[in-house]
DNA sequence: AGTGTTATGATAGACGGGTTCTTTTGTCTA
DNA sequence: TAGACAAAAGAACCCGTCTATCATAACACT
């Protein structure tokens, strides 16, 4: 352990002062040498660079920090690292963040305990981050009454608008326009709905954007399902559906893990697809798991969010103060899950 | 933005003295309120809590990291947020930080960038961390000649013992051991192997498992491919393998997703599945994504592996100093995509 | 010898929170 | 009324880095 020679208890860590007291030489001087400044002897450099290497010098980050006012890292919360959504938010900040030299500092919130922003706010705000970003992958209860925290960048990864903060989102509302002008141009008009579970903020706008597309087209909406985003939950509803709706020519699933499941429910059931039935779902996730992934689906450029995120949470000059609503289309992926209606 | 009313450039947070000058009290009684400290009016206390609210007030984290000497983070760095094993690796590693109070500071190596531990351990020397976590996913090239810096627990995730460093991993070698174990006591014997990429830590463990497996039980090693973990390439080398080995009668994919491509490549070539050839993988990845999941694989438990890692990397009393290689063993999970080898 | 340049040191202050020690104020009792 | 004692609040200082002055050498060039 790189302690300071001279401290008895061994608890403090080596300093710039430690370092030059090694070196014999003043405490500038090292820091000169530390933050390559000019005017130092190259002998000088290098006996104040070995004294750093024998005692294991590194600057410390909350000295620095407290000088320079700055971070350089954003705060994240989530509430399930391993939920899809989540994981492909952090790889687009991260992404992005690596691009501006910063870190991401990372929290988790209880599975367990009740969600809410000013709850996510008050434990970022403990924490050395430059910025706030909270995924809000369901409803928080005090969305309305949240009011950020004065003096830091906050976001919102969410579909929903809010008066006092800026949030960014993919657009689930308009992959589902996107999906469903496709089926239309194919000629199917009974499309049922496989969503995911109700309390999802993404499942509540691409289901909206189903039930706007159809109406918009003075069709009316069958009951839609509703899964738990698994591939399970698209198998059972895609058997329901099979067994139940002898008119239905498509089926729109809310994302490709329970399309991939409907697919398989449909062919159970001695339907073809998409020859008899047409699927799509949303994320263009199925590539590592599934062989020759034939599902038409919606990609969202996630590091384009993930960069449109940051760049909110961490103001650089004019960005600030002004509160948007952000909405990164996403891209339609035609395969062969879809096929025009037979006559 | 909250900022000290009396700076006039307006960059500087509000701190405590600010909140104090606004409630009319001295720096220390706010530092008294602020933590919940006796011996405060209950007049002044609310005097002040409202000035503190007034204000928007945050107690720097610098500040206090610097008269603590901690920063209740430890530092992560992995190479792509994205794949299945870094991710659950955040999770576990997440959970376990939640129970200790503590957040992640994550650092996104460059995909592009050769990678090397002496960088890994630079770039999070330099953040507010109390620890360092290292995945090494492939080998480093300087990893035989790395020295953790003095002073910070480091782990690296990782197989690899090594002598300086304590390494942590899911036992990729013995996973091996459980899935040829069970299929030898179903009677297969011709058991071939779709690996990962070579250069992959993980690929290199589990293959020698298989390799050692079955040069103890002397039978030699037909030629083991190699895919990309992807369901694709296993489909490829599953449809290869139907078509030139009439002798084999299991095969093990070193990862579910590359299984779940061999089956559909059996099944696609006229084999059943596990009538004609026994399939294994290893994660138990896929029951979000594929239906009625019957995958024989082997699950690691994962958040202990994060709780073993984060023990290490911040070590209270005791642990400080020795240096250990911990395998955390996997759980055989028998489904149905094994059986034993018809007479 | 005079001028300028380069290398280094000494000293101090800013940054914000927390601890320790000290002082003031108020209350109760002998 | 003096003394004891506790509650409330303040003053000073530390943590480590960086910067801003000044001061002081050593050295080179004219």
């Amino acid at each position: 352990m790189a302690r300071c020679p001279s401290n008895d208890t061994g608890t403090r860590p080596v300093s710039m002062a430690d370092v030059a007291r090694a070196a014999g030489v003043s405490q500038q001087t090292v820091s000169r040498v530390a933050n390559g400044l000019p005017n130092v002897n190259e002998q000088t450099r290098q006996r104040v660079q070995a004294a750093m290497q024998e005692l294991g010098f590194r600057p410390s980050y909350a000295g620095r920090s407290l000088r320079d006012g700055r971070y350089h890292s954003v705060g994240l919360c989530v509430n399930d690292v391993t939920k899809f959504g989540n994981l492909t938010m952090i790889d687009g900040i991260a992404s992005a963040a690596r691009e501006r030299g910063c870190a991401i500092t990372l929290v988790e919130m209880s599975k367990t305990e009740e969600f809410s922003l000013a709850e996510a706010t008050r434990r970022m705000a403990a924490l050395p981050v430059d910025g706030i970003i909270i995924g809000m992958s369901r409803m928080a209860p005090d969305f309305e009454t949240f009011d950020p925290l004065p003096g830091i960048g906050t976001v919102i990864v969410t579909m929903y608008a809010h008066p006092r903060v800026t949030t960014v989102d993919s657009d689930h509302y308009g992959c589902s326009l996107l999906l469903m002008d496709h089926l239309f141009e194919l000629g199917h008009e009974q499309i049922r709905y496989i969503g995911g579970p109700s309390f999802s903020v993404d499942e509540q706008f691409r289901r909206a954007g189903w039930q706007d597309a159809l109406e918009r087209k003075h069709i009316e909406p069958a009951e839609p399902l509703e899964g738990d985003w698994s591939a399970n939950s698209g198998y059972e509803a895609g058997r329901y559906l099979a067994e139940h709706d002898r008119s239905m020519t498509a089926i729109y699933a809310a994302n490709d893990q329970m399309a991939n499941g409907a697919i398989a429910a449909l062919r159970d059931s001695g339907l073809r697809v998409p020859e008899d039935v047409s699927v799509v779902g949303v994320d263009d996730s199925l590539d590592d798991f599934v062989a020759h992934n034939e599902l038409t689906t919606v990609r969202f450029d996630l590091h384009q969010r993930g960069r449109e995120v940051f760049e909110h949470a961490v103001p650089e000059a004019g960005t600030a103060g002004k509160t948007v609503a952000i909405r990164i289309p996403g891209q339609l992926i035609i395969r062969h899950s879809t096929a025009m209606l037979r006559a």
